[in-house]
DNA sequence: TACAGTCGGGG
DNA sequence: GTGTACGACTGTA
């Protein structure tokens, strides 16, 4: 009897033995099984209907079977009355479902669009690294599975992967790279891709000799190994990337699409069968951990490593949803066809869409406690049951107790989220297991995140935008009740932000002296919060616009374990050169030597001098041109600008060269004196430092500068003379010491 | 001054 | 393959 145990590596449709599912045991074998797998899909309609689609099917040249059930649509109350059909593989699914769309498009479909490695954890519990013990027939086919953990595991056993890292040796975006790096194991070896057949010879050895289990690559998707398929062709060779040497690697095309209320673009993607191909540049947000990222997150949403790297926002949190349905016997809608329910005037009344903003009190603080909510809108919709199905809760009071799909599908990542947290907290900076831990929680936090929006996306196939609204309505009655709860213990509330609270009472300086907001406000409202920590300062800043008014969400400041937080300002924009942002840093990290706002003052001087080397360095030239450069997102094509922005301007220099940029896509440029004011990064030609526009550099570092420097009654006219008008700077006088009380009021 | 275009935010 | 906010801010006409 053939039996082994270890860990679920890769899962594809096989036409011939329903699903080939790769393993790596634990004596080190890498090894192909096939698993027998019919999968249903369902269509309601009228029984007239469903009887003629019942005798449609049995005409077919090889009928499926099907039969009339009972089974639940996740929007109806009553069971919903479906005719059945099974088909041998998700293959065959995949086509008969085809057919059978075309013949009857009036029908309801459900479980008709399901991938197949969700269906699979949902009827055998084997998700990706799974560790398992596999049973095998004859002809290497699955017989029995047993999983043997599961994904909410804080501490899985590490699968043995072996790791092939490929890079050129230039971004092929703005050059021509010349070589391939390639390192695996104690190997690293440098081919020269102008000898074609030399390298991939090379390349072949190495991944029959190492037959590694991940290819990591940099420009993978977008450029490598396309090219190096593409040479391979050229050579009559073949090139095996993919361990099933029945199957060639799979490409997925380019992708424009809106996502986030704004326009993504996605690169072309290479994925491979029976081994990985992830590409860092192309995984989400991991960079560093992009591997780990990827693990933890197939894990969660039972989507195949590959796909689980490059997933983009939604269709986790969607898999995870699907997952959830099909374990409770819920129909998985095709496409969504929930419609809207009508809206009452009494509902647009009560309707405020998005997180409570208050006013901040512009200006210097200090010392601030910052309260934030954990998870807050992903903890509302566990604490409340906000799911589709689920009538509306009363502010955070749930409906019901018979948790709906979404809190189920929500509620055990909250919570290894939860316990990843603690985890960290409890490990020194330093620690390796710490930056593991780090990656994992970040591969959490934007499945948690997505899932709030989905709510109210009504293509999703389980949203419904009156969910969505009572999340943010329990998130607004959490964050009051918070409020009245800090007040009551005697904090003053100076700002409140969607999720989070600055408070401040005198005496209070430590987080021991906050910790009780915590406490009470678990009691009043049920929802976890935790000390983002204590500042020895914060600045919240007025709107650019009008210095009276106060923006809700720019501010910057220095905790006492002495790191920075800044958000809204220049340093945290992506089209923010990164010599601009590297300066308005270094100006915060000098004034965070001040260990309260009264100290800021005495670092004035300190920070004016970093705003004038800057300038020198600017004017003499030795700001590297790759520090000046910004990025900025196409909104559309560059031909249906009206007034083309300075990146459709870059665009339109690089589809001059017969480079064309893609909605979403971001251009590189500089700033240069005259038309067209820019020069983008990826022209064949660098941009000459003479024409590098210096003035508005100048310009956009005094503005930077003084964004950070105004609390200290600094204003940008003010910064602008000192910096570079005639006056001597030791004619200035340098304030000594600010009231800081004074200076808000100032400001206000 | 008005309009067009881009960004952040959640951690 | 999946959030078509919302408001602040900058650049251009």
């Amino acid at each position: 009897m053939n039996e082994f145990s270890g860990w679920m590596f890769d899962l594809y449709d096989d036409p011939a033995r329903g699903v080939a599912v790769w393993w790596i045991t634990d004596d080190g074998r890498r090894l192909c099984t096939g698993h027998a797998f019919p999968v249903r899909f369902f269509a309601a309609g009228g029984a007239a209907r469903l009887a003629e689609l019942a005798h449609w099917l049995n005409r077919l040249p090889d009928p499926p079977a099907c039969r009339l059930e009972e089974q639940r649509d996740l929007f109806l109350p009553q069971p919903l009355t479906v005719l059945a059909v099974e088909a041998d593989s998700p293959t065959a699914q995949a086509q008969l479902f085809k057919q059978t769309e075309r013949a009857f498009p009036d029908l309801t479909y459900y479980d008709a669009d399901v991938a197949t490695p969700l269906r699979y954890t949902a009827r055998f519990g084997a998700f990706p690294l799974a560790r398992c013990r596999v049973q095998l027939g004859a002809e290497d086919e699955i017989e029995r599975l047993e999983v043997l953990d599961e994904r909410w595991d804080l501490q899985p056993q590490p699968a043995p992967l072996r790791v092939l890292e490929l890079e050129p040796d230039c971004n092929p975006a703005s050059g021509t790279p010349r070589a391939l790096l390639a390192h695996c194991g104690r190997h690293t070896c440098r081919f020269d891709l102008r000898q074609a057949r030399a390298t991939l010879i090379n390349l072949r050895g190495l991944l029959v000799q190492e037959d590694p289990d991940v290819i990591l690559s940099e420009y993978g998707d977008t450029w490598l190994l396309p090219e190096l398929l593409r040479m391979a062709e050229e050579q009559g060779m073949a090139l095996p990337l993919s361990r099933d040497l029945r199957r060639k690697a799979a490409h997925k095309k380019e992708l424009t699409y809106f996502s986030y209320g704004q326009i993504v673009y996605r690169g072309q993607q290479t994925l491979l069968f029976g081994r990985w191909h992830l590409d860092r540049r192309n995984a989400m947000l991991w960079d560093d951990y992009a591997l780990e990222g990827a693990l933890e997150t197939a894990r969660i949403t039972c989507l195949p490593v590959q796909t689980a790297a490059r997933t983009s926002p939604g269709t986790g949190i969607s898999s995870m949803q699907i997952v959830t349905a099909l374990q409770n016997g819920i129909l998985v809608p095709w496409h969504k066809q929930q419609a809207e329910r009508p809206k009452t005037a009494l509902d647009l009344l009560h309707r405020d869409l998005g997180g409570l903003v208050y006013q901040p009190r512009v200006g210097v603080h200090g010392p601030v406690g910052a309260v934030d909510f954990i998870s807050m809108y992903p903890s509302v919709m566990v604490k409340a049951n906000i799911s589709p199905e689920v009538p509306l809760p009363n502010g955070l009071e749930p409906a019901s107790d018979q948790p709906g799909l979404i809190p189920q599908t929500l509620a055990p990542l909250l919570e290894k989220r939860v316990a990843l947290k603690r985890k960290i907290a409890a490990l020194p900076k330093w620690h390796p297991r710490r930056k593991r831990f780090e990656a994992l929680a970040s591969a959490h936090k934007w499945l948690l995140v997505t899932c709030f929006g989905y709510l109210g996306y009504k293509n999703a196939r389980f949203g419904r935008i009156e969910s969505h609204e009572a999340v943010t309505a329990g998130g607004r009655e959490a964050v009051l009740r918070a409020k009245e709860a800090a007040e009551d213990l005697g904090f003053e509330v100076l700002h409140i932000f969607v999720d989070g609270l600055w408070v401040q009472k005198p005496g209070c300086s430590t987080p021991a002296d906050f910790s009780p907001i915590l406490d009470e406000i678990l009691q009043r409202t049920g929802l976890p919060a935790a000390l983002d920590g204590v500042y020895r300062w914060v600045v919240f800043l007025p709107s650019c616009q009008d210095a009276r008014v106060p923006v809700g969400n720019r501010y910057f400041g220095v905790f006492q374990d002495g790191s920075l937080k800044v958000r809204g300002i220049e340093a945290r924009r992506r089209d923010t050169p990164p010599w601009i942002k590297a300066v308005q840093m270094e100006i915060v990290q000098h004034l965070a030597g001040a260990q309260s706002p009264a100290e800021l003052p005495d670092f004035l001087p300190g920070a004016l001098s970093i705003v004038r080397r800057a300038l020198a360095a600017l004017s003499a030239g030795r700001v590297p041109l790759a520090d000046l450069l910004l990025a900025q997102r196409l909104t559309r094509e560059v031909k249906d600008y009206t007034t083309p922005s300075p990146a459709a301007r870059a665009a339109a220099q690089l589809e001059a060269m017969g480079k064309h940029i893609r909605p979403g896509q971001r251009v590189r440029f500089v700033w240069t004196r005259g038309l067209p004011g820019v020069h983008a990064w990826d022209l064949p030609t660098p941009p000459d430092p003479a024409e590098v526009d210096c003035v508005r550099y100048r310009t956009m570092l005094l503005r930077a500068a003084s964004t950070v420097l105004q609390p200290l009654g600094i204003q940008r006219e003010t910064l602008y003379q000192y910096c570079c008008g005639a006056v001597e700077q030791n004619l200035w006088q340098i304030p000594k010491r600010l009231n800081p009380q004074l200076q808000m009021s100032y400001l206000i």
